[in-house]
DNA sequence: ACAGGATCTGACCGATCGGTCAACTAGCCT
DNA sequence: AGGCTAGTTGACCGATCGGTCAGATCCTGT
């Protein structure tokens, strides 16, 4: 049911230096808990029944609730940050635009857990550390991709990707197609989607439907 | 902090005829409470509160925190409901389709915080009799939408519509505007982006961006 | 063999959860 | 006045919450 992650996993941890194993599965299943069914909802012996630990191993390998979402949504805050910088830094053209579409579509695929969880429970954990973070960089975010004179429909469009990208790559696929399209798939269909939302210069028309 | 609802109250109640209007007070309160900070994270003691009364006033009311939701959520569904019964029932054209664009967005801006709360809560609240019944609604407002032969893209553009306007409409004006936008400059933002994403056979092609 | 640190656990804590219940109040009809 | 009903409340219940703590266990370096 969970799908751990093994970051090169080293056979012989060398003695504390790098995060433990077992810290790794506990953060994964976290993840798949708080985007599933919500922080508030998710209970620590929750989690550590589907680990096979008891609430207290838990706890001892992260110091709170609050820091284990800490520590769940870090890596996609920082690499969020990482686009972000990249794409407000270079002088703004239809080509950098382009590519920031592409390197926020990398960020979704890797890190659609951690952004449906941060985007539709902000509101809710407002004063945890990180996801102040977040939403600081949300909005500097839609500082960056609409402009002071933007439309109240290119403000509209930069909220639907964000909500939409982080609703369909969890939850939508839940109903529109049963099997989930592997990432390969997905990533032309939602670069076509998003470059509409996101990148208004370069709309490639559609042909009408059937 | 809390903005109720008052639907042509009358002065004195019939006598237990109409619903109380307590009680419309409390389901106004809970909405709020549920699409802001979440049904789990919403506690019957919360509710009162905000109401002034006590919890077992609340628990007077409804029969459980669980018949609550079901009577919060209920004429929303309902009229999705009838919004997408309207749709399929009349021969598909691209009059029909913008007309129900139009009613979607009637919708939307009328019933956004329970949309926002089964959208973005259905994982959770699964195996609640309302839930599910939204649940399979969706499923039904998206074979109606994404006809068998659909791209992915499309089935995409549905999800986005779905998810974006659930997102934008609640959450969505806290990081991009501070003051929401009034309903009527709104609509016709939204017409524009929700016929872009469903009725792509009237894609109208947008200026360049400034 | 031994020591020591890392890991794991059950018992326990105060707080809060959703929910039940008996009692109280206030209006209304006869 | 007396009874009926709707509305409201505090006391209380078992369950679960996040979190603490004192040990048990296990592995490794010496």
């Amino acid at each position: 049911m969970v799908v751990p992650i093994f970051p090169a996993s080293p056979v012989t941890p060398p003695a504390g230096g790098i995060r433990s194993q077992t810290g790794a599965d506990l953060r994964a299943i976290a993840l798949t808990q708080f985007a599933s069914v919500g922080f508030a909802a998710t209970s620590l012996q929750n989690i550590a029944d589907i680990a096979g630990f008891s609430k207290s191993s838990v706890l001892y390998h992260f110091a709170s609730k609050e820091a284990l979402l800490e520590q769940v949504l870090t890596p996609a805050i920082d690499q969020l940050e990482v686009v972000l910088d990249r794409f407000v830094t270079e002088p703004e053209t239809i080509a950098t635009r382009e590519r920031f579409v592409d390197d926020f579509i990398d960020f979704l695929l890797e890190f659609r857990l951690e952004l449906h969880t941060f985007i539709n429970q902000a509101q809710s954990l407002r004063g945890i550390a990180i996801i102040d973070r977040a939403g600081l960089l949300i909005v500097r975010l839609a500082a960056s991709i609409c402009h002071d004179d933007a439309s109240n429909e290119d403000r509209l469009r930069f909220g639907f990707a964000l909500g939409g990208a982080a609703y369909s790559l969890v939850a939508g696929m839940t109903f529109l197609g049963e099997a989930t399209l592997p990432d390969d798939d997905l990533r032309p269909a939602l670069r076509t989607v998003m470059t509409e939302l996101l990148a208004p210069v370069s709309v490639h028309p559609r042909p009408a439907h059937s």
